[in-house]
DNA sequence: TCCTCACTCGCC
DNA sequence: GCGAGTGAGGAT
């Protein structure tokens, strides 16, 4: 008997059988409906075999679906994230057919001439109309306009059998990309890389790369390089560029435009799903070269892909913390593992895990030299809060004021930094002490002053802003504490009211339409100062931006996470690199209440060796990432007793394992969420260690109710 | 004694 | 994810 496993949308731990009727051609990859208690469902064939037959008496598969084959590689990739993050095989196949949910875009309906007939009566518009239409083929509203006549006219022929409706399947086309259509001139340090890479490449098999450079020294069209040449060994080879955000990628996919002349496929969740189908479609069937994504585009059907790029590798956007939880770059090297091709992860400041793999040989460490051109890197000084205190609500100190002005004087532009959305942080009542939080939620209420709302960062709840204290009564006693964003601006707007300013954060800017234009009129010189969230201190490039001013380098230091230096590093560098980029040299002032700190020294020095060096040797010390692994185990749910004597089973059930701790129960820093109780067991293990197969082991062992909700996070980022 | 509802389990 | 099965508690 011929047995297939099914891979089925659904939180189940394995594959299920059916048997496979004789006749019936079934791969490894086939989309089949099976049937599922009462139901039909799509499922994925991830195994076919012989058997003799089995105790269980199976159903048999309905059918196989008309959708194309998964690739091998495909499948592989699946079932080995599913196992690697400990989620259901099924589910995380379903990602893979994401493209699919769509139906395809409509057909084009198009008027075209029939053959030998001619209008029984011939007016002057239906004249017109054979004549504008020759012997082409065109929607029909698109006619009656070109020919300056109603749609009735058009119509009218239609019905008199002179013209017909045909339909056009819209098959997307993809062009071409030309690898010789605009070469840039490299150096020595990026011809070098590219060499490297595009030799890797050619020569097959699995090769990853840290392309490691400063802002400015041309990663990019270092790692172009490679996929020209990759493409010219190969023209079918399939390249996947993978950005940290959807705000990035147009930069990037205007810049592949003019490098290939021909535009890349885009994949990301801000993609209009009948587009998402054709690009499926298009990358499944070798259509499609290069495709430019955020991390889902890593479960794209790919059927001859050669190299990855992990551009901005240290972000921790790559990290996916709803729904299935994993990690895009590590994804990114294993489905490189897997279908034999390189990839690069290229950053300014790479992560400690990458550092650590490249300086254990493991990665191919491959170093950019100084900035492109003229400009260097910018001269970055730390201001010490404690001898030059800002006044009494207010978050500029003089020597940061006067920079500004100076600035604003020379006609170039400034950009505030503070990782902070919104007016102000918290808001407390001065009466009672008491701080606005959501219903039912840990998180404080920030206020926005542009919405006039009290927001909840993390729930999205939102309230006006009450008269009264909701705690003790009070009127008029509600004070915002701290600085966002628009307070900063705020504050700008009255020291120089005659700059041009404006705000860059995720609620000034909604979507990436509204990112570019604010993005190009900063490039257009409209904007003399711009306050701006970490949204901003990625991978744009402002010619005209000389000084960069960090609102609060001590943001981001503060609090027990595991990268919170890491974190403020990448982030600062990425901030200051925005300064002088250009023709002009450029500075970055960092205000701080602790000049002294590790991170802020080596940051101000431009030491970043200096940097991962202490760091590592702190990492090493208490063998945590990347010189030992982390486990979260996360439980939630509204019955509080019951999260509680879960937690309590599985502190009772830990296994034994030799060079592993756990750490927990204890509750989650955000310990109510919603109304969600939430308690945390945090697992460490040194590297060498089956850490997921210590988590199957002891999660076989405990029952987790229904009303309580788990969920495992392998290498977490957030500590939340 | 019947009915409702919340929860649990299996689905191949 | 969904439907069938189960058992406790409440109204009749």
């Amino acid at each position: 008997m011929k047995v297939a496993s099914v891979l089925i949308p659904l939180p189940v731990p394995e594959a299920f059988d059916y048997e496979v009727a004789a006749e019936m051609a079934v791969e490894r990859g086939d989309q089949v409906a099976v049937p599922l208690g009462p139901r039909l469902m799509r499922g994925i064939v991830s195994e076919v075999r012989e058997t003799t037959g089995s105790n269980r008496r199976l159903k048999a598969v309905e059918m196989v679906l008309d959708d194309p084959r998964l690739p091998p590689g495909t499948v592989d990739f699946v079932e080995w994230a599913a196992r690697w993050t400990l989620s259901a095989p099924g589910e995380m196949a379903s990602t893979a057919l994401k493209g699919l949910r769509a139906p395809r875009p409509k057909p084009e309906r198009r008027v075209r001439r029939v053959e030998g007939r001619e209008p029984a009566r011939p007016t002057a518009s239906r004249t017109a109309v054979l004549e504008t239409l020759e012997g082409r083929s065109m929607p029909g509203a698109d006619l009656a306009r070109a020919a300056g006549v109603s749609s009735g006219v058009v119509k009218g022929l239609v019905d008199d059998g002179v013209l017909e409706v045909i339909e056009i399947e819209a098959v997307a086309a993809f062009d071409t990309p030309d690898p010789d259509h605009a070469p840039s001139i490299l150096n020595a340090d990026q011809a070098a890389s590219a060499s490297a890479i595009a030799e890797a490449v050619e020569a097959g098999g699995f090769a990853p790369f840290l392309l490691d450079g400063v802002t400015g020294s041309g990663k990019t069209e270092a790692y172009l390089e490679a996929v020209a040449r990759a493409l010219r060994a190969d023209p079918t080879a399939q390249i996947l560029i993978l950005l940290p955000e959807i705000a990035l990628t147009q930069a990037l996919i205007a810049r592949l435009s003019d490098r290939f002349g021909a535009d890349p496929a885009e994949w990301h969740s801000g993609i209009a799903p009948p587009r998402r189908r054709q690009v499926w479609e298009a990358v499944v069937a070798g259509r499609c070269n290069i495709v430019v994504g955020a991390r889902s585009a890593l479960f794209l059907p790919f059927v001859n892909l050669k190299l990855i790029v992990v551009d901005e590798e240290h972000d921790s956007s790559f990290k996916q913390e709803e729904g299935l939880v994993y990690h895009g770059r590590d994804l990114a090297v294993a489905r490189a593992r897997i279908e034999g091709a390189a990839v690069v992860l290229a950053s300014a400041t790479p992560s400690l895990e990458t550092l650590f793999n490249a300086g254990q040989g493991r990665y191919r460490w491959l170093k950019l030299g100084a900035r492109h051109g003229t400009a260097v890197l910018p001269d970055i000084r730390l201001l010490d809060l404690r001898q030059n205190p800002p006044d009494p609500q207010t978050w500029l100190s003089v020597p940061l004021r006067e920079a500004i002005g100076e600035t604003l004087l020379k006609g170039e532009q400034t950009l505030l930094f503070l990782n902070r959305r919104g007016y102000a942080p918290v808001v407390l009542c001065r009466a009672c002490g008491h701080r606005l939080t959501a219903p039912d939620t840990d998180s404080w209420l920030v206020e926005h002053r542009y919405t006039g709302r009290l927001v909840c960062h993390l729930t999205g709840f939102s309230m006006a802003r009450p008269k009264t204290c909701p705690s003790c009564g009070a009127s008029d006693s509600l004070v915002a504490v701290g600085p966002g964003v628009e307070r900063v601006e705020e504050e700008v707007r009255q020291l120089f009211p005659e700059a041009r300013t404006a705000v860059f954060s995720s609620d000034t800017v909604p979507d990436a339409r509204a990112a570019r234009a604010l993005i190009q009129s900063m490039i257009d010189g409209e904007i003399d100062i711009l306050v701006a969230t970490q949204a901003a201190a990625k991978g744009h490039n402002f010619p005209k931006l000389t000084l960069v001013g960090v609102v609060d380098a001590d943001l981001g230091l503060r609090g027990g996470d595991l990268r919170a230096a890491e974190r403020t590093f990448q982030l600062l560098t990425q901030a200051t690199g925005r300064a002088g980029r250009a023709e002009i040299p450029g500075r970055a002032l960092l205000q701080t209440w602790t000049p002294e700190h590790p991170v802020l020294r080596a940051l101000a020095a431009g030491d970043r060796d200096g940097f991962v060096e202490a760091e590592m040797d702190e990492r090493e010390a208490a063998s945590l990432p990347p010189f030992g692994r982390l486990a979260a185990l996360i439980l939630s749910g509204e019955n509080a007793v019951a999260v509680e004597k879960t937690a309590e089973a599985l502190a009772q059930s830990i296994p034994n394992a030799e060079r592993l701790e756990v750490y927990g129960p204890a509750d989650a820093p955000l310990a109510l969420i919603r109304g969600r109780r939430r308690k945390r067991l945090l697992v460490r293990a040194d590297r060498d260690v089956d850490l997921q197969g210590f988590l199957r082991a002891w999660l076989g062992r405990v029952k987790v109710p229904a009303s309580v909700r788990l969920t495992i996070d392998v290498d977490p980022y957030s500590f939340l």
